[in-house]
DNA sequence: AACGACAGCAACCGCCCGCTT
DNA sequence: CAAGCGGGCGGTTGCTGTCGT
């Protein structure tokens, strides 16, 4: 039994505003201030629906507003809280002054989405999208052959996980309760096919050490889930996951076409000294992207209600990583780790001369492993 | 020049929550 | 306590301009 509609829609106006229309609107606020939006169409003589003169006011005809022209400032600060809150558009639009929820909501749907993604393939983190361009990607420039259409979006559930993603499912992966894998991973024509199973079963498991071997390290890769920045692992062959299935996509010339060349978080020694990952709630674990450390401080389970009472804590923090404090503790805490990994080839960084990088900075490790605010939180930074 | 595909954006829709009655 | 209402939020859709063929 769903609610009354906010009202009655016969005879009412659809679709674009005019200029004539946001003039009454905006005179009557003026006149008369904000609220009572559904007795405000009939009053102020407009053919709208209440709700839909509020979003107007909201969203276009304040006059607080920006509009237009995000920064990469602002750019920054959206991507990294969208990590940590997901698309709590109104929580992250707080946090930019003269920005509404619909805006930042469109431009990250319409840009940001796709650069993350784009540079997630790339086993980069978020903060390297917000600095490097998509334009620096081989194809960039031509718009066809890029983005997802939103048709076959939907047909495969992929795309800024906007698309086919309820509340529920949102809810689900607040509260820490394990959501399925991405679908762009599991359902891409990249030929990337996570098996949740296979999941369990291989050296990233939902409780289990970071497990890599030298054997491992040929074909095992991880990647972060963007739905719930669990660090999932594939044997797919590295190139199926970087590699577009055309031509035309191919990455070809980012430095990893090396046989081998993959990106493994690894442990300091094989079966032990390493960092566990937990992956999800099952067996009373906590529903995390990073790996807690086990000996460190007890676990916060993110529960909605932990979530909700940290949450702005948790946005202070993302904005303000003490990277230094939080690296030394982990080392503390968690003893030797570092990145079996040359990713850091892909010439992003600069290291496109083939230099090898042993130690991952934190920061790109703790976002590239899906860390939360919350997971940091936990941790006691 | 025409057409189709796509990106970007404005706006709508449905659901949820808190408050009031 | 239940129902209704107002408002807010996130997801989705539709329109329009742009670009490539």
């Amino acid at each position: 039994m769903g609610r009354a509609p906010c009202c009655e829609k016969v005879g009412l106006k659809k679709g674009r505003w005019t200029a004539e229309e946001d003039e009454i609107l905006a005179k009557y606020i003026a006149a008369n201030g904000e609220g009572s939006w559904r007795s405000l169409p009939k009053n102020a003589g407009l053919l709208r629906c209440g709700k839909s003169c509020r979003l107007r006011w909201i969203n276009y005809l304040r006059s607080d507003l920006k509009r237009g022209n995000i920064t990469k400032e602002e750019e920054a600060v959206i991507i990294k809280l969208h990590a940590t809150l997901g698309n709590r558009w109104s929580l992250i639009a707080g946090h930019l002054p003269g920005r509404t929820d619909n805006e930042i909501k469109n431009y990250w749907n319409s840009h940001l989405s796709r650069r993350i993604d784009s540079f997630r393939r790339l086993g980069l983190d978020g903060g390297d999208a917000a600095i490097l361009d998509l334009s620096m990607l081989p194809g960039a420039g031509k718009r066809r052959g890029g983005r997802t259409s939103r048709s076959v979006a939907r047909k495969f559930a992929i795309g800024g996980g906007t698309v086919g993603r309820g509340r529920q499912q949102q809810q689900q992966q607040q509260q820490g309760v394990v959501v399925s894998p991405p679908a762009s991973l599991v359902q891409s024509d990249h030929s990337v096919v996570l098996d949740p199973d296979q999941n369990q079963a291989s050296s990233v498991t939902n409780e289990g050490l970071v497990d890599a071997n030298e054997e491992m390290a040929s074909e095992l890769v991880c990647c972060t889930s963007p739905m719930d920045g669990r660090l999932w692992d594939t044997h797919a062959p590295m190139e199926h996951l970087l590699f577009g299935p055309t031509e035309e996509e191919s990455m070809a010339g980012w430095g990893w076409s090396r046989e081998g060349d993959s990106g493994v978080m690894s442990s300091s020694e094989e079966g032990g000294g390493g960092v566990p990952v937990t992956g999800g709630q099952e067996e009373g674990g906590a529903a995390t992207g990073l790996g807690v450390v086990e000996s460190g401080p007890e676990l916060v389970t993110k529960g909605e209600e932990e979530v909700g009472s940290s949450s702005s804590l948790a946005e202070e923090k993302l904005l303000d990583w003490d990277l230094e404090a939080m690296e030394a503790k982990l080392w503390d805490e968690a003893g030797e780790m570092w990145w079996h990994s040359e990713h850091q080839d892909l010439g992003m960084h600069g290291l496109d001369d083939g230099g090898y990088q042993e130690e991952e900075p934190l920061d790109s490790w703790l976002i590239f492993s899906g860390a939360s605010l919350g997971d940091i939180t936990a941790l006691g930074w």
